[in-house]
DNA sequence: AGCAAAATAGAATAAATATTCCAAATTGGC
DNA sequence: GCCAATTTGGAATATTTATTCTATTTTGCT
């Protein structure tokens, strides 16, 4: 086989799907040590981005240098190039956001319009990603809960707050006995929380204390408590009995809620479901 | 905080729930830096397996050598070790956001994730639209109305209470000064509004009457009011000075706010700057 | 079988990446 | 407001990882 032929040197595929067809073009073409990289490289596309030359080499039996070879024959300068892709491919997006939105400064942002195509771009990712980060299970945990429970307990302060109200709307809507604690009243956690009814707890870092308390709270009597938060290691994981974790984009102080409203709209829309 | 905490250094994490732990463990009692280092990998744990020490350094804002002290407070012995623990557990989520959301969508009608996946879908369109539905210099006009103005009144009720209290929020993270108007103590309109403040509006079909009385006043004194509504022809139109309409998806008889949300984090982060 | 063209292995080198270390800055206790 | 202890930044270094180069082997052709 040519190893030089011009047409594959000029440039690098420019996504998976590209460098799949440029793969099946050549895989039966190959002289032996190529065509073992090619078939490895097919098997493994999902440990390319998580494996050095080194290992994957190994896999597939060859000298290093001959996946290097591989790399070039597709297109690209060597296996880095390569690796890129494949890093970048994962959750696309992603990486550079929280840069990019760093780079917005807030006195040099650019026209209004910029700035809201930003946020829309955030909103978009956010959405994406919380379809793909989801736990089915954890979900359906947190609706069977707050289905089962006489009266729901809803609390979120400072940024989490608008979440909250929006929550303590539609269950009204939908006739469900629900609770907005908004932290005025401080003292009446304790009279208001009754056995058999549950707690939506709703913070994000940093963690608001009065949140955290009425959660607290509520677990140590035995009650359900369902907690939307932005990590798995969130304080309230401690004491809740489903975690659901939103993946938002943060621009400064500020945090666009998109995906959480969305997630909080599901899951009042389905416990209202769930009780009919 | 003690760095050499013998416990911590005896052993690395086994497992990512292992490491999750351990981080919950620490968190709380890391300074400053360290701290940064521990919520931007705990927000960031996809992309461990395939960053470098910069990458990941340059997004918690932090220098390398502080994330690798991180590394190791948690058990590791430096970034490689933690890094190969995620490389083992790896699987990549590709970017299969149509597949997966397919796949919500299968849950079964009715299931919660089945909810998820069409809310989140319904988020996305109204976000796609409100990127070419705004009208730029309407924006333009709305932000720099409410710039100029010494207070910003924020009304908002029922369905449109979550953005209000947003809003809210914003705008005294960035010490600009608001005031939110819920409805509580229905007499202080007439007292509140001076001359040289300024509104923001937002109410949706079936609208509600304080809000609408409340633009009403606010137009008769001649103070500028901005309205977030759902369509041009909405009776907030008729006494405002710039009509910012959404276009939100809904599904069934319910509405997210994504899209509002967007449009009114826009709002208020321009206004900030723009007060600078 | 003999020759030219292509392919290969592995050692040598280059590049990227991680880690250490210590002077300087910061913090907390008094 | 000072001192001791802790934390930090970044330059220097070590390590890992990728790439190139070339002598050698293999292949395909006559």
């Amino acid at each position: 086989m040519e190893l030089t032929d011009p047409m594959d040197q000029l440039v690098a595929p420019a996504s998976i799907d590209d460098f799949r067809s440029r793969l099946a073009g050549v895989i039966d073409q190959l002289p032996r040590r190529l065509r073992q990289c090619a078939d490895h490289i097919a098997a493994n596309e999902d440990r390319i981005a998580v494996s050095t030359v080194a290992d994957l080499a190994v896999g597939a039996d060859v000298p290093p240098s001959a996946l290097i070879r591989f790399c070039q024959i597709l297109g690209f300068s060597g296996f880095s190039e390569m690796q890129r892709l494949f890093r970048g491919a994962y959750v696309p997006g992603w990486p550079d956001y929280a840069t990019r939105l760093a780079d917005l400064k807030l006195g040099g942002a650019g026209s209004p319009t910029a700035l809201l195509a930003e946020f829309i771009e955030a909103g978009r990712l956010s959405l994406e990603s919380l379809a793909t980060s989801v736990d089915d299970a954890v979900l359906g945990r947190a609706v069977a809960e707050l289905a089962a429970a006489d009266t729901i307990h809803i609390v979120g302060l400072r940024r989490a707050f608008p979440v909250a109200s929006y929550l303590a709307y539609v269950f009204e809507n939908m006739s469900v006995s629900a609770m907005l604690h908004d932290g005025i009243g401080k003292l009446d956690h304790r009279f208001a929380l009754r056995p058999g009814d549950a707690v939506i707890a709703i913070t994000f870092a940093p963690y608001s204390e009065e949140t955290l308390a009425l959660a607290h709270d509520a677990a140590d009597r035995g009650l359900p408590v369902v907690a939307l938060t932005d990590r798995q290691a969130s304080p309230l994981a401690k004491f809740s009995s489903a975690v659901l974790t939103v993946p938002e984009v943060d621009f400064g102080a500020f945090r666009a809620l998109s995906a959480t409203i969305v997630l909080a709209m599901t899951l009042a829309v389905a416990v209202g479901a769930a009780r009919e």
